[in-house]
DNA sequence: AATGAATGAGGTTTCATTCAT
DNA sequence: CATGAATGAAACCTCATTCAT
């Protein structure tokens, strides 16, 4: 009766040995889906224990996912409840640190979005959103205290609308130096993603910030 | 080969029938990748005619999509080419008819943007990208002509960010009532993806219109 | 009236269009079962029209190495037809110039006998063989007048054992230096085929030629 | 991974049980190539399993095809380590047995020959081959000793030039009473493959121990 | 006679998941 | 708990052949 913990920790630390081994093969190979025997195997375990962890492929990219969501929230959390007030650099260098500059989080955002709704179990997935909701909610609710928005529904907001530019310029613009915005177009903006999405992020903030009342209508 | 616009115009139809199949099933069952097999069914056509028309799966959805993008930037421009001038509502109201009411666009553009990039000849993808990046400049001229914007790369960058913001709120509102943001956040944001899009993109527009010095920094 | 003689010559030039092409393609890919598309296109006509002239791929290969054969019975009926004696010099000259050094001759033949007996209409291959043994008929007997051998039906079968030998070999150690035979063995003989097809010729022809008694028996 | 015998043998036998569904089946529609799906269902495994034995259709067919020549060697081998001479019936009669007398080692390798070259993977091909030239090498040696050759070269190429005529005779006249030799040379030699082919090899294997002088020039 | 778009059966291979050991 | 061999449903794509023009 001892143990029990113990063997928590196996359990936590295999998990986690997993969904590591998930994110280094999806890194090592982005263009394709993992499977689970690679998984399974670059974590040194067998094909049939990854199914004692997870109760199905998409399950485990979820958690995968949500891990890094997770990350990010509790460095948001952790800079807001300091006393030091925050401002919109702030929040740029938490992006960037923890989404940004977290290769596999916004692709494996892409592919959860866009695939995950069919294999994940429901009950996972109202799960995870059940566990966002509250994430954000609490967020929102820190933020309030560090910027002059009309409400905690503001700060969701803009919260929401910030994870949205930054997923959505990354499909556009993720990758690289983009051929997609070739030649003609090159130079009529900033080409690669992380500066155009600070100088989109911070128009963002800026323009809630100074437009509260309209923002909320 | 001097066959004049008769087998032009079937063949033009016969894609756009393999085309309009696709989305239609794709629409039935969001949650399954459509196969091959279904789509030239549904078209009424045998599978191997439906590689004479795409190359590869990904190429047909690829297309799919394509069509999808140039129905809006075609409205867009024909918009743009009116003598009337445009303000925010109008490129809203195009946004509105063009992407968000068109179920299979976003949904979609998610899957070329996280699957695509594997299976998509080379070439297909390079040609896409190509085409689209002569789209936005284009676009992009043309829009300089109806907003006070410093020059036509602020309206590339315009448009680029409000198609971020459309696709990444999509992926977190997308699909309904959206039980993603429940109960406890329920009240503090619009909850339908329709609604809380309109704001986003009508702060996005205003405050470059207003800011447009910094904006350009 | 007078036009049946051009059409007839068209349709042979056609004919041996398509055969040629479809060697050269064979030679050009010798790994892959060259398509009907593939000979179609590079004999620069339809791919209905090949249809025209075989009934079917099979029958096609079948009529390309009936070309091959054909060439080498010809000669071999020609130097036999000749004044001058011949002797087994003259067997393997012939052999080299129109077997061994018509490249596609080999594979073709592998090809033809492993897997037409499948395709090939019942009628074409019976047809095929009728006029292979007419061949070797002929040739035995005009063998007959040069070699010192019993009776024509020895000049068939050493013929035929000729042939076997040749193919045989060929399908050992066909296709250049041979990895086949490597290291431990390659010193042990001639480890290219031409070399050891010859010395296998001769002895075979030699034997045959000594041991005539015997040999009949 | 201990796991002692019992698994290795289940391996052993199941792996034979699909080469012997393979080869039933050749031998029972000789005109298609078999099909995984169905060798699977013989084998009475399902077709995925098939793929955990051989990572292709060519290299289980590589492996039936040397299944057969490692039975004519095992054959060969034990009949030359008895101490008892061997002499030209006894080759014959191991050549009968272990070769002419089982249906499908012919036509497989003829059709391995034909078409293996491709789909195999060159690896496998490339230990086949290795396997190949180490068994030759042996009996080479073996066979030395029983027969008055110069050395073991002679040996190898003697065996060589058998097998080909064994494999090109049958091409000629294999398959039952061959209507390829008909009516006019019919009664000009032995019509079918067996007589033929021991007068030939009869022939052949006099002929180098006579000569055996000029056999190794 | 010539065409080539359409056909569609058929083939190989992958891979998430299960379950006996 | 852990294993990994077995499963078997799909999936994609090819290509010989036909036939309306």
């Amino acid at each position: 009766m001892a143990r029990p913990s113990a063997d928590q920790k196996t359990r936590e630390l295999r998990r986690d040995a997993l969904l590591d081994a998930a994110m280094k093969l999806w890194m090592a190979h982005p263009e394709r889906i993992v499977s689970v025997a690679e998984v399974a195997q670059a974590a040194g375990v067998a094909k049939g224990t990854l199914y004692l962890y997870f109760t199905s492929k998409e399950n485990l990219l979820l958690a995968a996912h949500e891990r890094h969501v997770a990350g990010f929230f509790s460095a948001l959390m952790a800079r807001a409840s300091q006393a030091e007030s925050m401002d919109v650099d702030d929040m740029l260098a938490l992006t960037r640190a923890h989404i940004v500059e977290v290769p596999p989080f916004l692709p494996l955002a892409m592919l959860v979005a866009g695939l995950l709704h069919n294999g994940a179990t429901p009950e996972a997935a109202a799960a995870f959103e059940q566990r966002m909701a509250e994430r954000l909610r609490l967020a929102g609710e820190a933020l309030c205290r560090h910027f002059p928005l009309p409400d905690a529904g503001a700060s969701v907001r803009l919260l929401m609308q910030s994870y949205g530019l930054i997923l959505g310029l990354w499909q556009l613009l993720g990758k690289g130096p983009c051929a997609c915005v070739e030649s003609a177009v090159a130079d009529l903006l900033h080409p690669d993603y992380d500066t155009e999405l600070e100088a989109a992020l911070r128009a963002l903030w800026q323009g809630a910030l100074q437009n509260k009342d309209e923002f909320h209508a």
